[in-house]
DNA sequence: CATCAGCTGATAACGATTATCGATATCAAC
DNA sequence: GTTGATATCGATAATCGTTATCAGCTGATG
């Protein structure tokens, strides 16, 4: 299980001199154990189940290599902390988010992708990535105001 | 000038018992005077030029007011500040940012805006808002490269 | 005048992230 | 195996945007 990332962020550092190591290693496993959005506290959690001597410091640093690897992805931010989620074999998708419990939906739609694609044309850059996020009220919560309300 | 802007802060204020005063009229001018997308700390530099004694502290707490009132919205984050931007009296719109010299371009997408709609209705979502950022490289930067590159 | 609630600026506190540092692990060259 | 250069580690301090705290001020009310 998850050999993929594991020779991805092997041959990532190997190109540029830096070494496969047993705190790298086990970050990774910890990253890809949890699933969705997670904050660099969440992933230290998970680490020190597996090594209970990893370090803060260390899970920062390695996020940043998974990142620049293509391992992970920032995919929004918990009001202050960035959470993260896995890039690899993940495809691009777009986030629903319920203002009011936080429930996440992950989408994506093809004629949104294609707007984007004509403004970059219209002002001619050139795409580099997007960020989109949508807030609303989910259907759960609509219904508990309703009953509450009514 | 501005004086819907100073109407608006001050009926809101009113309606919950709060004062109009002249830190608070001097933060929303600071504001007002600067064009797209600021920092809370551009906006004290502004204010402290029009008055010198105003704290760091009450520009946070009136930004936070002229965003409940309307006035202001979070426009995007530059890494890690949050970055503010004129409300009122200006339509929503999004961002197309270049990765390479900062620049943004605020442009409106109505086949994105509808896409959204359709995404709302597909998860039964209410919406309350989103958020889009494009990232990619401006024409003056592919233009810079193409130069220093060949 | 006395009171009371809101407001202010300075300062301390906070939390996420980054930088620093001495100690340790790795590994190629000798 | 020894050496030495470099990378890495975890702990800790530092940074930085933002919030909370607090003592003094202000302006209205009675
Ligand atoms: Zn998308
Ligand atoms: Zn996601
Ligand atoms: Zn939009
Ligand atoms: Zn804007």
């Amino acid at each position: 299980m998850h050999g993929d990332e594991r020779i991805i962020l092997e041959r990532y550092l190997r190109e540029r001199g830096l070494k496969m190591t047993h705190a790298r290693e086990t970050v990774l496993t910890a990253f890809l154990s949890l699933e969705s959005h997670v904050s660099a506290d969440a992933i230290h959690e998970a680490a020190r189940k597996l090594d209970p001597g990893i370090g803060q410091a260390t899970v920062f640093r390695t996020i940043k290599l998974l990142t620049d690897a293509g391992l992970a992805r920032e995919a929004c931010r918990d009001d202050n902390a960035r959470l993260y989620e896995h890039a690899w074999n993940h495809a691009h998708h777009d986030h629903l988010t319920c203002v009011e419990c936080g429930a996440v939906v992950e989408f994506v739609d093809s004629s949104i992708e294609r707007a984007q694609e004509a403004v970059y044309r219209r002002f001619g850059f050139v795409s580099s990535g997007h960020r989109l996020e949508l807030y609303g009220i989910c259907p759960g919560c609509q219904a508990k105001k309703a009953n509450s309300g009514l």
